[in-house]
DNA sequence: TGTACATCAGTGAACGCGCGTTCACTGATGTAC
DNA sequence: TGTACATCAGTGAACGCGCGTTCACTGATGTAC
């Protein structure tokens, strides 16, 4: 696969990759660069193909956005669930996993997570980037399923929204201070600290038994 | 002020006020088009000038996209900062009423949030933008320092903290439901509903008397 | 196993367009006296 | 109160550039028989 991530690899006339490798190519760009340099001529170039040959691929730009998303949301639920690794362990110990996946995308993958999530793509309009972005949202749902269950009753909250509180509160840490601007602000603690702690007292809220 | 976004209603060779009207027309594009789509001549044709005009004022497009999330700033930290409104009522009721702001801010103004938290500008680079940011960020930690001082000595955490929880979870909820993208998914709850409920599980968490 | 053919995935030249930027300029405004 | 002058904030024409997109084309690949 990476043997086309370098144009001079190419040989002969078809490249025998390329749709793959003009994402690959989009994603640098927008790492690098950030998103607005994203040109088709420019990952053409990079790809080691004619300006026109993106158009066998994609319809036009943000159609290669679009897949870079889809991409990104690929890999993305496939890190959660990995993190999630079926709930082994306990569950507080396996909902912590899939926050700290979170955080480490946004980190390691910031041109997928500015594609995902500040491309202004529409969601409802692309059903394979919906299906993946829900497959994401469904590995937060399990995990906190799974805390619901060991709650007292008395004060359990709703499944569904345990896992949009979670999911907010780490995407929230992720944008501001995972990536880019605010990264580099003098913090008196690390971002994967800000998640733990803040769940931990939100889960106290709900009324978990810490040894769990 | 606002005869000023209309074109015609110029009246002479000098504009009088064409910095505050192209950032005005900088964040119509933005509001209409995205963020990609802000050019100084674009911005140049809406303030009804000669696409050299704007060089008077901005060096370059970059420069615009600063003044824009620079104005976003100070709106924002002005919106906060009257919803806290010295803590009247309540500190829990005033912290949610600086939690709402938020959201209705993310909600009404798409364009400045995404030219603050979404642009890639980096908050470093510009001294009056990140004043202005540390102002907005001030009224989360008043509010969360005057939450602090209900709470149980034995359960508090620092003032600090409380604050970069609430404004992460802020920032996540009004990220991914109050804008675009997922704005439409279908909830079982509101944003507002959302952000209330976590924080009061969270401030749970931390011994609040919920009486207070 | 060879050949004919259809299909696919590229080429490369060309074009129109709009943006960024520079330039010498000019109309309007403010101020010293 | 008038005038001279400096300064400021615009004009408008021009340019180079790179992108998006189209086009007729061609080399490579796969398959029927």
């Amino acid at each position: 696969m990476s043997r086309f991530k370098d144009p001079r690899s190419r040989r002969g006339y078809h490249h025998g990759n390329l749709r793959e490798a003009l994402i690959e190519a989009a994603q640098r760009i927008m790492a690098e660069h950030g998103p607005e340099s994203v040109t088709l001529s420019e990952a053409a170039r990079m790809a080691g193909v004619s300006p026109a040959a993106p158009y066998r691929h994609f319809k036009d730009r943000s159609n290669l956005m679009i897949a870079v998303a889809h991409q990104g949301f690929i890999e993305f639920a496939d890190a959660l669930d990995k993190a999630w690794d079926n709930g082994s362990g306990s569950p507080l110990k396996a909902l912590m996993r899939v926050g700290m996946a979170y955080l480490d995308f946004a980190r390691n993958r910031p041109a997928f997570y500015a594609a995902m999530f500040e491309a202004g793509i529409n969601h409802g309009d692309d059903p394979d980037l919906s299906q993946e972005s829900n497959r994401a949202f469904g590995v937060l749902r399990d995990a906190s399923a799974a805390i619901h269950a060991t709650l007292p009753e008395d004060r359990r909250a709703p499944p569904l929204m345990i896992a949009l509180h979670i999911w907010s509160f780490a995407h929230g840490i992720a944008s501001l201070f995972q990536r880019g601007d605010m990264a580099r602000r003098n913090l008196p603690v690390s971002p994967e600290e800000l998640l733990e702690s803040g769940v931990l007292i939100y889960l106290d809220g709900l009324g978990l038994n810490q040894r769990d």
